[in-house]
Order: structure tokens, then sequence, then C-alpha cells
DNA sequence: TCGTGTTTGTTCAGTATCGAACTAACATGG
DNA sequence: CCATGTTAGTTCGATACTGAACAAACACGA
């Protein structure tokens, strides 16, 4: 594989993935989320700790305070103290943020539909096995 | 395909361009030039004009506007008069900025190359013929 | 119990980003 | 030729982001 063909291949797979973002906007901007703050709110419950979310998202410290600051004020998460280590905060979507957090995954994997659906069938199997190779850590 | 399998794949994909973006940054600093910069350079010559870029790249004008006054501080872009419509700079790498293009080029894809490795030619051919009837709906 | 070194989350200040308004240049119809 | 509408690119003001410094809490050997 030449330099070009692998590149030409990330920024493809690149704008793939912008181009579903953005047609998630609307539905995002319904559920008064902003796309930042989304991805937080996927993994608060997984990650549990503010520090674990700025390393699982790859993001600076102090936007995870920022996103998460918004989030709580939305009543979407909520901080515990964790009366094992005293610096931590413990975090915990509420019921409405599960609910939003829903609604956001199935607005992605629709959008993500919408456009598979350009391919025929066959292609999208294709497709979706290859992702699935690139993707799975098998 | 259930709705959160598409959600999850649609993650797992976002995740893995980040990483390998990431890898990129020392060499992409080492070549002066901030990862937006780098995506308004790589498509200088195929969009010709800053209206072309913000619309393939999705970005907003005025940022367009912001990148392209770096790269050109920097002597990678130059900008020319198009005689045929004067309201529109007619963009054009230099030298130097092809130069340091195909060295980011050659970054991202010798990161990226590391996960392609897991498909083989015929099915990385596959993919990039699948991506493309997927984003250029002609 | 200290002293030293980490780790956690926040704050602050400087930079980056971008929506909206704007100017200049076309295009089209009359 | 003019009126009207559209498009190109920039500027400006307001917001978003983040590196660096910080305070608090922990860890652990001496």
């Amino acid at each position: 594989m030449s330099s070009d063909d692998a590149a030409q291949l990330w920024k493809l797979n690149q704008r793939l993935l912008t181009v579903v973002m953005n047609s998630c906007a609307d539905t995002f901007d319904e559920l008064g989320l902003e796309t930042k703050e989304f991805f937080v709110l996927d993994e608060v419950d997984t990650c549990q700790y503010p520090a674990a979310l700025a390393a699982k998202l790859m993001i600076p410290k102090a936007s995870v305070t920022m996103y998460l600051r918004s989030l709580v004020a939305k009543g979407l998460v909520r901080r515990e103290i964790d009366d094992q280590d005293l610096r931590r905060h413990r975090l915990a979507t509420t019921d409405r943020g599960r609910e939003v957090r829903q609604r956001a995954l199935d607005a992605l994997a629709a959008e993500f539909a919408i456009i598979m659906g350009r391919l025929d069938q066959r292609d999208r199997d294709e497709l979706r096995r290859l992702l699935h190779a690139l993707l799975d850590p098998s």
C-alpha cells in the first residue's frame, strides 16, 4: 500500500464521520446537547471519573471540567462523593441523562444508516465486515 | 445491524482516527503545521478556492480565512488573482508547501498503515471503493 | 509523623474558533 | 444601464477551548 493510498483512506473515513455527525446536529440541538458534551455523557457511566474521561476521550482535563459542569447544570449527570478518595468526583448519569444519551445514540445510528443506504445490501454487509476487521481488537 | 451496533461502530471509528491523528502530532509540530491547517493545505490544490475548501472540509468560511492566512504567512500557500472573477482568490501550494504536505501525509499514512495492515490489498481497495460510493453520491 | 512526590479536579488567562454583518464583484431581468 | 439578488472572502465581537498554575487529598518510605 502506497503512502498516499493509506492517507486517502484515512481522509475518506474522517469525512464519513464528519458527515454523519453534521447530520445529527439538529437532533442534538433539540436534545439540548453540544456535540462535545455528547461524547462525555456517553462515557460517563463507563469511566466514572473526570480523569478517566479525559484519558478515554483524549481531551484536556480542563475541557472535561467544562463539559461536565454543563451536563450537571442540565440535570443529565450528577456528582457524588467518593468516600474512598476525597479528591475524586464519582459521576453517574441521571434518568434523564440516560434517556438523552439513548436518543442521541439512536440519532447517530439513524444517520449512519441513511448514509449506508446509498449502498446495496451486499455492499453494506461488505463495508461492515471491513470496518469490523479494522476496528475489532480481535 | 442494531441501532447500538451502528453507533458503536461509529464511535470505534472515531476513536481510531483520533488515535492516529494524535500519533502524528509530533511530526506535525516539527513541520510547524497545526492539525486544522494540515487539512486545508492538503486540499488547497484540489479545491483551488477558499469557498470550495470550506464546503469540502465542512468548516466555516471564517475559519478557512484564518488557516489560509497562517499557511500563506508560512510560505506554504500563495494567493493569485483570478482574472475571471475578481472576488475569488485562486490558491496554490508553493514548492515548500508541497514538500510539507507530502511529509505530513507520509506521517499520517505511516500511523494509519499499522491499522490498515489488518486488511489485505484486495480489502483495502474494496474499502476505498465503498467509502467513495458513500461520500461521492454521483 | 514528616517530607516528598503524585494524582484529582478546578480556575484563570490567553488563544482559537466561528456566526453575523459587511464590502466588493458578479449575474440576471427588465 | 439600473435594480435586485447572489456569491466570495474578510472582519469583528462574542464564545469556546485549553495550557499552566493551583489547592486539596493521597502514598509511602524514612
